[in-house]
RNA sequence: GGGGGCGUAGCUCAGUUGGUUAGAGCGCCGGCCUGUCACGCCGGAGGUCGCGGGUUCGAGUCCCGUCGCUCCCGCCA
């Protein structure tokens, strides 16, 4: 019997577990990880000790593991443990096929506990259910030990490894930006941070890195990305968490197509690196109007039909009150087929409640039935009518038709997202179907709701396509880019203004006079009069697009430490108050009962 | 700011029309077990039914309020 090979010394380690496989076999290693499961069968006791590569399985044996065999009889879950002995191949029959260590095992030789656990909240991994994200965040270092986590944490990874990988090759830096910031409230609500030094004045977190990396591109650097950590003041969603990570990207000397040549295959490089879709290039690209007029959102979910259709020429000289007063007040019918569905009352009910939610006044819904419809609708209508709107909604017998009256916007938001619903319920998504698509041609600014002014639609530093005539600012175009992905805004971008001129011009149309623009963008203005190349670029949610790679539900599975719906840290607790010496630093008078001036 | 859903053992859940001592699986604790791998077998402990109030002879169950989690609308240039 030969000698065993010296180990290293207790709490080293020599290699992962997940690495113990059969070109280890007769190799004395140690080991360390977490006691993932215990088989205590009396005289012998298997441990599967776990790390984040993988599981082996440790054998503690009565005869030839000495005080170890004592130590395997404490053992607890999620213990922490150092085990060295020799890699063994398992006899034929006690092959476990199911782990990829599952050939070999180690039988320990000796074994020291380097920290004993607590009986954990919730199990780790094991059992049937899923485990309430309450409690998986409360503990979400316990949450991190499972596979899952694991995986889309290393996923993000090597998603952000491949980003920079590609960018570094195509000579981007990588720059960091300001977190304390100056506030420039425009979009979202910004979050504050008071000054200490100077009390009275605000700092505000970046909602993106925006103004700086246009100021790279003054400074000269040309090619820039961060992975870049932006906040938000806005509530929470599946989709949205206060803080989240953007990729952002900034070129200069580069128009439109070059921004998006290089995207598609910076897109088409991270995707093959980590297992996404393949991307077949060039991506299709569809103009903001046709987006609109066919699928009535500007992140059109491409993998089913269900298209709109404009139903207002058919209806033109309809006698229904409805649809004649919303086609006279300048606004539309629109429609979609749905297709032949069966539905009962009560979920066409639904159907209208939810067009209701979304804003409309109501929903006509039908079912083409011989040449006319069958709907509570079909009495104000004529033949004719009935006929046209068949036609031109392409309706067969049995065929479910909806129709929204609205201003456009209103009718298009409705559909569209009822679009949506409707291929969810009827299941119309293809399995392992991906749509990525460019919305080009944006509108450079939109009508407030209210009407009574213009308002960006991406940000008031987008370039405009062509001359901008301030005297017609709704027929002028943007040169902005939008990537959708299955339905999902994953990233956006435009060719920026770099002229100190046109930039002043586009705040006058939003109704941001000199004096404003001076306090608010002065640093911009005067920077742009500096030298500034022509210049674009783009930013990514990095969370959704890890997100669809990992095929989960929400960003908060492939966010470290997310918050909850509420904006809390269920783990850290904050936000959480802050003693009166903190506030008293910062010029912040505290009454009994809380801040003064509230 | 508005609407929907959920809250019962450490975890995941069941709990009938309001009715005696609130259950199951897993986990936990003790015992047995030398080839298991979601080990097995035997035994045991564990509950402010989110919290507060109300109705009732009686509330996990009904009503009101409140807190937390979650989804959606608004919001997110």
């Amino acid at each position: 019997m030969s000698e065993a090979p010296p180990l290293r010394a207790n709490g080293m380690r020599d290699t992962w577990c997940g690495q113990v496989l059969g070109d280890r076999v007769d190799a004395g290693i140690r080991v360390a990880g977490w006691v993932h499961r215990r088989r205590d069968h009396g005289g012998l006791i298997f441990i599967d000790l776990r790390d984040r590569t993988g599981i082996v399985q440790l054998v503690f044996h009565p005869d030839t593991s000495g005080a170890a065999f004592e130590l395997a009889h404490k053992l607890r879950a999620e213990d922490v443990l150092s085990a060295g002995g020799a890699v063994v191949r398992r006899s034929a029959e006690t092959v476990n096929p199911e782990l990829p260590t599952g050939e070999v095992e180690l039988a320990v030789a000796e074994a020291e506990l380097l920290a004993d656990a607590e009986t954990p909240p919730f199990q780790i991994e094991g059992f049937s259910g899923e485990v309430g994200e309450d409690a998986r965040l409360r503990h979400r270092y316990l949450d991190l030990r499972r596979e899952p986590m694991r995986e889309a944490l290393v996923l993000r990874h090597r998603v952000t490894a491949a980003m920079r990988e590609f960018l570094d090759r195509e000579g981007f830096l990588d720059i960091e930006t300001p977190v304390l910031t100056r506030s420039t409230p425009e979009g979202a609500r910004d979050f504050l941070v008071p000054s200490r030094l100077q009390q009275g004045a605000f700092y505000a977190l970046p909602q993106s890195p925006q103004l700086f990396k246009q100021l790279l591109m003054v400074a000269g650097f040309e090619r820039y990305y961060q992975v870049a950590r932006c906040f938000r003041d806005e509530d929470l969603r599946a989709d949205r968490q206060p803080d989240f990570t953007q990729l952002d990207i900034e070129m200069s000397f580069v128009g439109v197509d070059d921004v998006i040549e290089l995207n598609e295959r910076l897109l088409a490089h991270v995707f093959e690196r980590t297992g996404g879709p393949a991307v077949e290039l060039p991506i299709e690209r569809l103009s903001y109007d046709e987006s609109m007029s066919r699928f009535g959102t500007d992140r059109p979910d491409m993998r089913f039909g269900l298209e709109l259709v404009d139903l207002s020429a058919a209806l033109a000289q309809t006698e229904f009150k409805v649809f004649r007063g919303a086609i006279e007040a300048g606004g539309a019918v629109r429609g979609l087929n749905a297709g032949c569905r069966e539905l009962p009352r009560s979920e066409l009910d639904g159907l209208i409640s939810r067009a209701q939610e979304l804003g409309a006044k109501g929903l006509v819904w039908a079912f083409r039935e011989g040449d006319g419809w069958r709907s509570p609708t079909a009495k104000f209508l004529s033949e004719e009518e009935l006929g046209q709107l068949n036609s031109a909604l392409g309706a067969e017998e049995g065929d479910l038709l909806l129709l929204v009256a609205d201003e456009r916007r209103v009718a298009d938001a409705v559909l569209g997202q009822l679009r949506v619903d409707l291929a969810q319920r009827f299941e119309l998504i293809p399995a392992g179907a991906h749509r990525l698509v460019w919305i080009v041609d944006w509108p450079l600014l939109e009508q407030s709701s209210g009407g009574e002014r213009w308002e960006p639609l991406h940000h008031p530093f987008t370039a405009p396509a062509g001359d901008f005539d301030p005297a017609d600012p709704g027929s002028a175009r943007a040169l902005a880019y939008d990537l959708v992905w299955n339905g999902q805004e994953m990233g956006g971008g435009s060719i920026r203004i770099h002229s100190a001129e046109v930039q002043a011009t586009v705040f006058a149309a939003l109704g941001i006079d000199a004096e404003e623009a001076e306090a608010r963008f002065g640093f911009l203005l005067e920077a742009l009069r500096y030298g500034a190349p022509p210049h674009g670029g783009i930013a990514y949610g990095l969370d959704r697009i890890v997100q669809r790679l990992a095929g989960a539900d929400s960003i908060r599975d492939v966010i470290a430490f997310p918050k909850t719906a509420s904006g809390a840290d269920a783990l850290t607790g904050a936000p959480a108050p802050v003693g009166e010496m903190q506030l008293k630093d910062l010029g912040i008078a505290v009454h009994r009962h809380g801040l003064a001036g509230h």
